[in-house]
Order: C-alpha cells, then structure tokens, then sequence
DNA sequence: CTTGTCATGTCAAGAGTTTGTCACTACCGT
DNA sequence: ACGGTAGTGACAAACTCTTGACATGACAAG
C-alpha cells in the first residue's frame, strides 16, 4: 500500500461500479420477481427484442453468460412461450430465435416495472447529468473493452 | 412501449452499469487468477483490510453476497492461511476476523495488479471527470438504496 | 422471570452457472 | 481439393451461490 489512508479515485469507482450493479440487480429482482421472471431473463427477452433472430451464443455474449447458461435459459423461456427458435439450423448451426406474442407481452410488463426502478435511481439527477453520466461511464466500459 | 425506438436514458444507464461491472470484474479476475485469488476472495481480504475485525456476517452484506458464501469463503481463506478467526465467539456468537501476515501480502499484490485495471478503466478521463463520474454514480447508488 | 424478537454461525438441499468436452458446419490458406 | 481454424449447439460433471432451516445467545417488552 501506498497507504494514502483512502484507495485512489480509480479504486473507488471500481467499487462504486460492483455497488451500485449490485443494489441495482437486486432492485430489479425485486420488481421482476412478482411477474415470475428473473433478471437474467429479462436481459434475455430485452436483448432479444432489440436483436430479432439473435443465435443463443449471440445472446450469451450480450447478456455477459456463457452460451451454455443461455442455451437452458432459452429452452425454459421456450418452455413456457416466451420465445421461438428457428427449427432448421442456419449455416453454422445456428437457431435464430424470436420472441412470441406473449414473450412481447411479458417483456412490456417487466420494462414497465424495470423502468420505475433505473427512474428511482436517476431520479435525484437532472437531464444533463444523465447524459454525462452516461458519456463518462461509456468511456471507461470502452476503455476496459479495448483491452480485448 | 412508448417506443421512441430507443431506450429512455435511465434505461441506457441501467445497462452500462451492468456492461461496466461484468467487463470490470472479467478484466479483474484475468489480473488476479494467476495470483491464486478470486475476484469474491479478493473483495472479501479487501473489505477486511479497511475493517479490521468484523463478523462474517458484516463482510457478507459489503461484498453483496450471503452470510452463508460468506462462511465457506472465508473458511477457504482461513485453510490457506489469509486471515484468522477468533475462536472465542463474541456476544451474538460472531467471530472477529482479521487478516494474517500471509493475508496483508497477498492482499498487497492483488491490490497492485486490481490497480492497474482500474487505471486502464479511467485512463481515458481527467482527474475532475473521474471525480465527478464518483459523485454522480454515487447518488445514483444511494437512490437505489434508499428505498431500504 | 418469561416471552418474543433479532442477529450470528452453521448445516443441508436446491438452483444456476461455469468448465470441459464433443459433434457439426462454414471459412480460409496452402 | 484439403486440412486447419473458428463458431455454434448440446451434453455431463464440478463448482458456487442461494434458499431454507436449526441452534445458540443477547436484548427489550410484557
């Protein structure tokens, strides 16, 4: 330790990031939880809507879960009507998956919910110190990705 | 959906924060795997180091995960030798836990490799921009929190 | 004093995820 | 053409964490 008796502004944010995901997911568990869907799910169907026809490793990277994880996640959302997969596999295998009326449903309902709690949390800031919230923050993800 | 075909920026933020923490906590757990320690074991002898003598259950709630992962974890750190607990328990049962000669090494080098991540993390930005991502971040975090 | 409540530590069972592996198929360089 | 590489889906085993439950001891209220 250089021992400044406090960890450097770089450290704090790294906890202040583990943090704040942390009260975050279990806010959202929280609100997800009475609709019978878990957080894990709800990233699924969200990036799914905003991905039509995603593959299931394709989901697995967006979602930061290996593609064995999505591929039992996929199949108990399939399970219960969420979601369809393509029955014929694509050139590499793969099975472009879309989400069904109901997952459509489903998802509208839990963003309706995740949307109160990402508003409670932004609640205390102003438009603007969103945006540079959002820009700065950005920065730092990219930075931390650029290291492959 | 009021569907502006985009998300709204609080929900933008409730996905980087989550983009962040994973791509942070991937980069931090390739630093410390050669050393021998896991990213949990690493916030547990971190959390330690700035709170000498606290319970199991008191690192559990700091590291966000259950006094039960908590107990195995540290019961793993205490066979090889990291900290120690007291083995007369306390007025509610709990045991003092503080780190060892062995610990405060180990902690010394992760704390230099986790360091360098972080740096990389806030490379990009000046000293009043990382102070600034620490304070609004930090509001957010309590906002999410202050709803008990 | 007794009762209820709370907090801690621990054990057992369950769910979810990762690691390791295999099979299949397209792409690319030789 | 051919063999190597890479990407995808799926299966089994191992690991980690959570959920649930129990016993212990302290504290406050009755």
């Amino acid at each position: 330790m250089t021992s400044p008796g406090l960890a450097s502004p770089a450290e704090q944010l790294g906890r202040l990031v583990k943090e704040t995901q942390a009260v975050l997911h279990q806010r959202m568990d929280e609100a997800l939880r009475p609709l019978g869907l878990s957080v894990a799910q709800y990233a699924c169907l969200q990036t799914l809507s905003a991905s039509p026809g995603a593959t299931g490793s394709e989901l697995a990277r967006r979602v930061f879960v290996t593609r064995q994880a999505m591929n039992v996640m996929v199949q108990g959302l399939e399970r219960q009507g969420m979601l369809e997969r393509s029955d014929v596999p694509g050139p590499r295998r793969e099975r472009e998956t879309v989400l069904t009326p109901a997952g459509r449903t489903a998802l509208d309902g839990a963003g309706a919910a995740v949307r109160r709690v990402v508003d409670t949390m932004t609640g205390d800031l102003a438009d603007e110190d969103v945006a540079q919230l959002l820009a700065l923050l950005g920065r730092c993800r990219d930075a931390l990705a650029a290291g492959s």
